[in-house]
DNA sequence: TCTATATTTAGCTAAATGTCTAAATATAGA
DNA sequence: TCTATATTTAGACATTTAGCTAAATATAGA
């Protein structure tokens, strides 16, 4: 049971659901384009990504100083993720996140941890 | 989106998910039979089910002084029930928890309350 | 090796949650 | 109507959790 209630626990978050939401369209995200989507700092991010990647809904890959994340399509996860997928289907927040994953996807990711820096969008210097 | 989470928090949490368990193999149960399962407040419980019913999984009738729970069977939230049978298909509480009822139930629900007042179980004087 | 930087961890605070007891409510039966 | 009693509600308290900032870690590139 305690498995069973870690994977529930995972997703019973507003930011976590977005989260999984967001994966099941996008395949694959990295932790700053997650941390731009919701708008909450880096670090919560990191421990929402961190909660559900231990209760097996998530897997991450990392790739030089990125991380990215997709969604764990194991057999045991399936019939839960296409619930939660049917039940956000016409869900207006998550059509939201989607224009805005979107955008956040058609420029490279420098372009956005840059951004969350603080640093103007363009001058480099 | 609010309503899935308000359904995903109803069943995070471990006593809750014993009483889906509990419904998906006893049909019906009054708050008494939970509560004596759960080994809980009444209080507790009555607030458990309050949750679980709010969240639609669960739908209840009243007789006379008892309330009766069971599953609320809508198609809505079969995928999802579904899941948690199959997960919790061989875990040991759930077992255990079958057997108390077994007994539980093979008293008549009057029995039960009088215990929990505290009373002795057969002189009624 | 040194610097910049993406992510994670640690420590804190505020809000949410589960439990309890006591009081309130609703119903059966005398 | 009055009493007993099953359930619910209210209020208090302890624990958990989501968020933050700051510090630590790990990696790319000079």
């Amino acid at each position: 049971m305690d498995k069973t209630l870690k994977i529930l626990k995972s997703i019973s978050d507003r930011n976590r659901l977005r989260i999984v939401a967001a994966l099941s369209r996008f395949e694959e995200l990295c932790a700053c384009q997650i941390t731009e989507l919701l708008q909450i700092s880096g670090a919560s991010v990191s421990r929402h990504l961190s909660l559900l990647t231990n209760s097996t809904l998530l897997k991450s890959r990392k790739q030089g100083r990125w991380v990215f994340f997709r969604l764990n399509q194991e057999k045991v996860n399936q019939q839960l993720l296409q619930w939660i997928q049917l039940q956000l289907a016409d869900d207006l927040q998550i059509e939201t996140d989607r224009s805005a994953l979107t955008a956040i996807l058609s420029v490279p990711p420098e372009e956005i941890c840059r951004k969350q820096r603080g640093e103007a969008c363009c001058p480099k210097k």
